[in-house]
DNA sequence: ATGCCTTAAAGGTTAAGA
């Protein structure tokens, strides 16, 4: 089974190329991140016609996430739990029942950026990370496979940037961000990427600068996963080539192939 | 990078992103 994350900037821009992705690869369960609609402008029909179930949580403009899925969902959870005046949509949770009836549990996260790290966005991010945590502590108490997949915007290790120096103290790579995600991990949450390849692989490249020419990236989007899941965790593949299209998004798809 | 592009939504520009 494929799980996957992709923020795509945009549904509206990006609907040609989500269509062409999902044709090709057929992956089981899609998170998008920044679909950047209301839940009734989502173009939930292409998708349907494409064999998959629908479930968004959009807002205006900005942020937004859906999940789309080829299995039915058993449950649907939208926004992350802890404070009830956040009214920004980077969170939605879907339940399902794998081949052996047993459940497993996909959550999509667009995770804040934080910067400028002076402004409220970085207590922001903060505070969304510890609440991802306490989540993520209940969540595991139920010992079935979890997987959070999603825009993090953490840059976990070096390896993981073109430059540790250029990137450190952003919001996205420096202490107070770090330990929220090695608190994650602490909590038995392992990066799938490094778990089952191990290797270096950007996720996303800025529009600015040549970053694409000059392979400027960074590893942000990740596939977080329980004990349970990475069990059954076979390899993860970055769609790299995605970002060299016509009208890419800024981020490539990130893919886990399962067993279950 | 003091946003060097790209997006959405407005509205003849502005805010946001990482």
């Amino acid at each position: 089974m494929q799980i996957a994350t992709w923020n795509i900037n945009g549904i509206k821009a990006r609907l040609p190329e989500v269509e062409y992705w999902l044709k090709e690869y057929k992956p089981e369960i899609v998170c998008l991140q920044e679909i950047k609609s209301i839940d009734e402008n989502f173009p939930r029909e292409v998708f349907e016609d494409l064999g998959y179930n629908v479930e968004t949580h959009g807002q205006k403009s900005f942020n937004g996430v859906a999940i789309l899925s080829l299995l039915p969902f058993e449950e649907v959870n939208r926004g992350l739990p802890g404070d009830d005046a956040d009214e920004q949509a980077r969170f939605i949770e879907g339940v399902f029942n794998g081949e052996n009836g047993a459940p497993f549990r996909v959550a999509g996260i667009y995770l804040p950026n934080g910067n400028p790290v002076d402004t409220p966005k970085f207590p922001y991010k903060l505070g969304w990370m510890d609440r991802l945590i306490d989540w993520t502590a209940e969540r595991l108490k139920l010992e079935e496979p979890l997987i959070v997949a999603g825009d993090y915007n953490i840059i976990p290790e070096s390896i993981d940037t073109h430059s540790h120096d250029d990137w450190w103290g952003d919001a996205l790579y420096r202490e107070e961000s770090l330990e929220r995600f090695r608190a994650l991990q602490a909590l038995g949450m392992t990066d799938g990427l490094r778990a089952a390849n191990n290797e270096q692989a950007y996720t996303f490249w800025d529009f600015q600068a040549g970053a694409w020419r000059r392979n400027n990236g960074i590893r942000i989007d990740h596939l977080m996963c329980s004990a349970q899941a990475t069990d059954m965790l076979e390899s993860v593949e970055v769609h790299k080539d995605m970002r060299g299209r016509e009208k890419p998004s800024d981020h490539v798809p990130v893919v886990g192939n399962f067993s279950f």
